[in-house]
RNA sequence: GGGGGCUUAGCUCAGUUGGUUUAGAGCAUCUGCCUUACAAGCAGAGGGUCGGAGGUUCGACUCCUUCAGCCCCCACCA
């Protein structure tokens, strides 16, 4: 290795390594039960996704958790896979024909499966393939797809079982319709939005009687499909006319009036239009009065035949123009008001939902949720942070029951069969039936839709194992690194699939990832354009630099604002360590590297450097054992920066360019050595770059790689306080000549003259200050005067003098060793002001008034000390 | 209407159980430097009464109350 490039490359290695990796099969994991396992399972991305910055926070954190347990002798096993993410997916193939001029209708099932396969093949690698570049070491040999085979039937032998438990029923009830998608979605499904609307003031009138009854509604549209109206029961405004029949405008149909708590009598009029077909709040009264429930749209919201002619077969927003003004062409619209209201919208399809009662299977939630509920309450199940916990049990407390069929293609199809000669119970089963069991017809026909998509993810932390051994082996999973939003989707019903079907948890520890946002704090969107694109922020700075970047930046349970130049951050600090190694190897071309001379002519700095070395690792252990991540990186920048780079590295130049062949190579190895650890407690965030330099060390055998290397163990006995005194006083004393300097804008290549009031330094402390405050001389002794023309500091108690003859600035040394006085007076009139208070003298613990009294002594023999130099100064 | 989070330097954020002088880092700013690892760098400096008010305490950025602002989640006000 003669050149070395000044600036650290990563599109020159990343590739490279990764295909290494690849070769050695370094993150293949086997059932080995002399190890323990550690294993995460991916929230696996939608199988057409693209790589977004989320996917890149959580992964990083993922992969930093098994590249450090593996290192650690786990077998750590992280299984990547995709989800068939059927409406996201359906929805893009059917916008993708429409655009051909094809209608999925119009091919049918088998064709649009066809064309959905195709896409899926065409766009499915893509997201993986990111991910690669992103360096995460999945076991991609377990690579999953939740359309699987294997994985197909495990879903569909599930809802079986539910099945056969009583869990599933069909039904018909008001769901979440979305009418793009012409499917039934989840309540989790449906994001609220505010929206400025309109509420309407229209008069009914009453029958047989000159009389009207007002109400209010948002949604004019509906009234077609009005079957009553609705008062509370103590509104006193309306009492008269319970028990009467409104004649419904524009339909001329006869509907009660009727009284129901549900109605506020404040809001509006205090009449309510019930539509119990449309509105989930009118079902449940429309339910409760036995009222008719008419439906009046078709699949896709446009209106269908059980409105009047002149309003059918329109777009429902057509429909509300139509009847407001034909309202007021009739004199029945009273009046219009701004209204701002919460509108439901599909969060796939993007239009708002409209509540529709259609037939649907739902699974019972309540009784299967209960086991899932106490793991997490009793702390089985522990989430970072820990406040999730709240949500989870509001929702989990609340569940409702989950309406698992979608009026899709795309996915699990349910496996019901109905005969349509005897038309008697449904026929479950996981393969198809030949013949009806009650009357051996084959007229079967299987239910048209297929499941939620989450009904084949919440198997995911088990049936992505696709033995029982291995189940046993690497199932309860250790960690979930996951958004938010997804913690009912997914997260809840993990939970609760992992006990009702294996009667264990899913995971140990749950990690909720930041938010990203822009630097505006919008979340990031696609809409919106600021998203950086990961692969094209991985080209311009490396996909390290991104990774540490962005963990850097993401403190837990916070939002986190980010942009693409914030990577500059990770990409210089990946850049600082490249030079940390380029110095070193280049040194290591003429002095040689003997290992047996590691722990020859230590002084304190080698001393310093251990001692921080361990306590740095037992930090970084702490802070990852308790998810602390982002606290992680930190305690990994500064060692790595500040006492690797600005200390030891610059103390030992002193050293390595003395002419001692000996310490040359002591120094040389140890600090080649020290820089291999802090490589090894890197590479779970930074893999290439430490990989490309672990292997530059030395001569690596065949097939050896940093991410099976061992990692340091914390070594007590190396951490040595009184190396680290020692070295705080040398940093302290250069510092302080550091100053003078800066103050004084001397440029270093004037070299000082220094006189130290001291009785003893050691040759060591010698060199390095000489070396770090780029000294000519320095001298030292107990009895040192203060010389003419110098600039002064005290530290720790011992004068420092630095020689200026010449260039000093007698004004600008006054003002500095004032400004310096009256610093140290502030800080002894706080001192003093607390130990004058009795109650702190008293109650206060004794070493903290101890420490207090040692400060003011301190203080007051510096003060004093830097007014003898003040009145000498000339 | 409930629940949660946030508010510290111009910007983005640290600040562990309340007690090392005058609260830290990075970026940005200013000054001096191409010092043979790194100008994506080195050295130095300036910059904050820790959102407002009150309280607990010998002592509060840290604990409590309250107010203000911003953000998320949940909820059937048509």
């Amino acid at each position: 290795m003669n050149e070395i490039p000044k600036a650290y490359n990563p599109s020159e290695v990343e590739d490279k390594w990764y295909k290494y990796w690849l070769e050695q099969n370094i993150f293949h994991s086997e059932i080995d039960n002399s190890k323990e396992p550690y294993t995460i399972v991916i929230p696996p991305p939608n199988v057409t996704g693209i790589l977004t910055l989320g996917h890149v926070l959580n992964n990083t954190i993922q992969d930093i958790y098994i590249r450090t347990k593996r290192m650690q002798g786990y077998n750590a096993c992280w299984v990547p896979g995709t989800d068939h993410a059927s409406i996201a997916t359906e929805s893009k193939v059917v916008r993708y024909l429409k655009e051909q001029g094809i209608d999925k209708y119009e091919i049918g099932r088998e064709k649009f499966l066809d064309a959905c396969w195709e896409w899926t093949n065409k766009y499915g690698g893509i997201i993986i393939q990111q991910l690669k570049k992103l360096g995460v070491s999945c076991d991609w040999e377990r690579e999953r797809f939740t359309l699987d085979e294997d994985y197909y039937r495990k879903v569909i032998e599930t809802f079986v079982q539910l099945y056969k438990e009583g869990k599933i029923y069909r039904g018909e009830k008001i769901v979440n319709w979305d009418p793009a998608s012409r499917s039934a979605i989840s309540d989790e499904e449906v994001n609220y939005r505010e929206s400025n609307g309109k509420l309407w003031y229209i008069k009914y009138p009453v029958k047989d009687s000159k009389e009207f009854i007002e109400v209010a509604t948002t949604r004019p549209e509906t009234m077609l499909g009005d079957t009553g109206i609705a008062v509370n029961p103590k509104d006193e405004r309306y009492k008269n006319l319970i028990g009467k029949f409104a004649i419904l405008p524009l339909v001329d149909r006869e509907i009660p009036i009727f009284s129901d708590w549900h109605v506020e009598s404040e809001f509006g009029t205090g009449a309510v239009k019930v539509t119990p077909a449309h509105d989930p709040n009118d079902y449940v009264m429309g339910v409760e009065h036995n009222l008719e429930m008419i439906n009046i749209f078709n699949e896709d919201a446009s209106t269908n035949h059980n409105v009047p002619e002149e309003f059918q077969g329109l777009d429902r927003y057509v429909v509300r123009e139509k009847a407001i003004s034909r309202l007021k062409e009739q004199g029945y619209l009273v009046k219009e008001e701004n209204y701002t209201n919460k509108v439901g919208y599909s969060e796939r399809g993007g239009v708002p939902i409209e509540p529709y009662l259609s037939e649907q299977w739902f699974l019972k939630m309540e009784e299967i949720s209960k086991p899932a509920l106490d793991v997490v309450r009793n702390g089985e199940v522990n989430f970072h942070p820990d406040h999730w916990k709240k949500t989870y049990d509001h929702w989990m407390t609340n569940i409702k029951d989950w309406c698992i069929s979608r009026q899709l293609w795309w996915g699990h199809r349910i496996p019901v069969w109905y005969c349509d000669d005897c038309r008697k119970e449904p026929i479950v089963s996981v393969d198809a039936p030949t013949k009806c069991p009650n009357c051996n017809s084959k007229n079967l026909r299987q239910d048209e839709d297929v499941l939620d998509t989450w009904t084949s993810s919440w198997l995911w932390a088990y049936d992505v194992f696709k033995t029982e051994e291995e189940k046993q082996y690497y199932y309860p999973t250790d960690l979930l690194v996951t958004a938010p939003d997804i913690i009912f989707f997914w997260v809840a019903r993990m939970i609760i699939a992992g006990m009702h079907f294996r009667k264990e948890i899913p995971f140990k520890d749950v990690y909720f990832t930041s938010v990203l946002r822009d630097m505006q704090g919008r979340k990031m969107s696609k809409t919106l354009g600021n998203s950086p694109d990961p692969i094209e922020v991985i080209n311009k700075y490396g996909a390290d630099a991104l990774r540490f970047t962005i963990i850097y930046s993401a403190p837990l349970g916070q939002d986190v604002l980010f942009s693409e130049d914030k990577c500059e951050f990770g990409r210089n600090f990946a850049n600082k360590i490249w030079n940390a190694g380029r110095f070193l190897l280049m040194n290591a071309q003429t002095i040689k590297i003997d290992k047996s001379l590691a722990d020859k002519h230590l002084d304190f700095a080698d001393n310093w450097i251990n001692s921080r070395f361990n306590k740095t690792l037992r930090d970084l252990i702490n802070a990852l054992d308790t998810f602390d991540i982002n606290g992680s990186t930190k305690i990994i920048y500064s060692f790595i920066w500040n006492d690797f780079c600005d200390w030891y590295i610059e103390l030992s130049k002193s050293r390595l360019y003395a002419d001692n062949e000996e310490i040359k190579s002591a120094v040389l190895t140890r600090s080649i050595m020290m820089f291999e650890n802090l490589l090894k407690i890197a590479h779970p965030f930074m893999p290439f770059l430490t990989e490309e330099l672990w292997q530059a060390i030395e001569e690596r055998k065949p097939g050896e790689s940093i991410s099976t290397s061992k990692y340091p163990e914390v070594n007590e006995s190396l951490i040595n306080e009184a190396a680290e005194k020692e070295m705080d006083f040398v940093q302290d004393i250069i510092n302080g000549i550091r100053n003078i300097r800066g103050e004084a804008n001397i440029p270093p290549s004037k070299a000082l003259d220094v006189f130290i009031k001291i009785e003893n330094l050691s040759e060591y402390q010698i060199e390095y200050i000489k070396k770090l405050a780029k000294l000519n001389s320095i001298s030292f002794s107990s009895i040192i005067q203060q010389p003419k023309q110098s600039a002064s500091s005290v530290v720790k108690g011992i004068e420092i003098y630095v020689s200026l003859e010449g260039i000093i600035d007698l004004d600008l040394e006054r003002k500095r060793l004032t400004k310096e006085i009256e610093r140290l007076e502030g800080s002894l009139a706080g001192i003093r002001k607390k130990l004058s208070n009795e109650n702190f003298v008293k109650n206060a613990a004794k070493e903290v008034v101890e420490k207090e009294r040692q400060k003011e002594t301190d203080w007051v023999s510096n003060i004093n000390k830097l007014k003898d130099i003040l009145n000498n100064l000339n």
